[in-house]
DNA sequence: ATTAGTGCAAAAACTTTGCAATAGC
DNA sequence: GCTATTGCAAAGTTTTTGCACTAAT
């Protein structure tokens, strides 16, 4: 198990090689916490309720540092905003075709053991990504009237 | 085969549903020949050469009534950039996480038998992309070697 | 003491929209 | 002829950048 309170989180930032400040334990936190993927904006809504002092710009950065160290990783999620997973371990995601929105989902053995993880075409891989379009139930019970996209 | 000529072309526009129409030739066209999985600007950029008048407001238009009817499937490609697949047939994407860049990969088998088809977490799945971070050739040989992680 | 990280404002990049003109069916 | 599609310009979003300041190591 890795830990879920704030000393595993400075443990996580310190193992990545970065400087322990509070908007990354902030934003590191949400991320456990808010399992929806939010974007960098979304995280900046949730963190400004207890620190307005939070930029957005902020955010950006943290996220940026936080994907070139492999504290979390990106996930496609709605639209072409910025989304990422930070809670590890080896799991895919059901993105809403129609309003956006991701699901965790886990993966199978099966899966597991059939695809490649050292390298494709020649080149070598650093992580494998797998993601559903689906309709979720929210939109599938709403389809009557379908959201133009 | 589907064939590669403006014929299958016309003959994908109309089983879409949509009107055949000169932009919309030359956009396909372009999906077919450049395997590099273009932005719209990329798309827009290729074609003003030969057709000045094309608008890149018209590709994004495009592409998103191609994304609509399932002519082509959305891939993610670097950054956030609106990228797309218009090549048939079950295969997946290595993207470059230093550059960018996107390329195919065929499914094998054993993974094209493991993964689920129908739904997932009690949704309909209605697609199935596999994405692998990789550092390609031309980075490798740029940078030296991966960054570590 | 050093250097990475932060916050702000401004800029850039990307995408969408409104509308009149045009072309496919 | 009717309607979808186009092209342009303008607006809207989202993300990045520069820089002076602050805080972590």
């Amino acid at each position: 198990m890795v830990g879920t309170g704030e000393d595993a989180r400075r443990r996580r930032l310190r193992e990545a090689g970065l400087k322990v400040t509070a908007p990354r334990l902030a934003i590191l936190a949400v991320l456990e916490e808010d399992r929806r993927h939010p974007t960098a904006e979304e995280i900046h809504q949730a963190i400004r309720e207890r620190r307005p002092a939070l930029s957005l710009s902020t955010v950006y950065k943290t996220l940026e540092s936080f994907l070139r160290t492999g504290l979390v990783r990106r996930v496609s999620g709605g639209g072409n905003r910025l989304r990422v997973d930070g809670v590890p371990g080896e799991h895919d995601h059901a993105v809403c075709r129609l309003c956006g929105a991701v699901f965790d989902v886990d993966r199978p053995e099966a899966v597991r053991a059939a695809v490649p993880r050292e390298s494709v075409a020649g080149m070598r891989i650093t992580g494998v990504r797998i993601e559903y379009d689906v309709v979720c139930r929210a939109c599938e019970a709403r389809q009557g009237r379908p959201q133009p996209n």
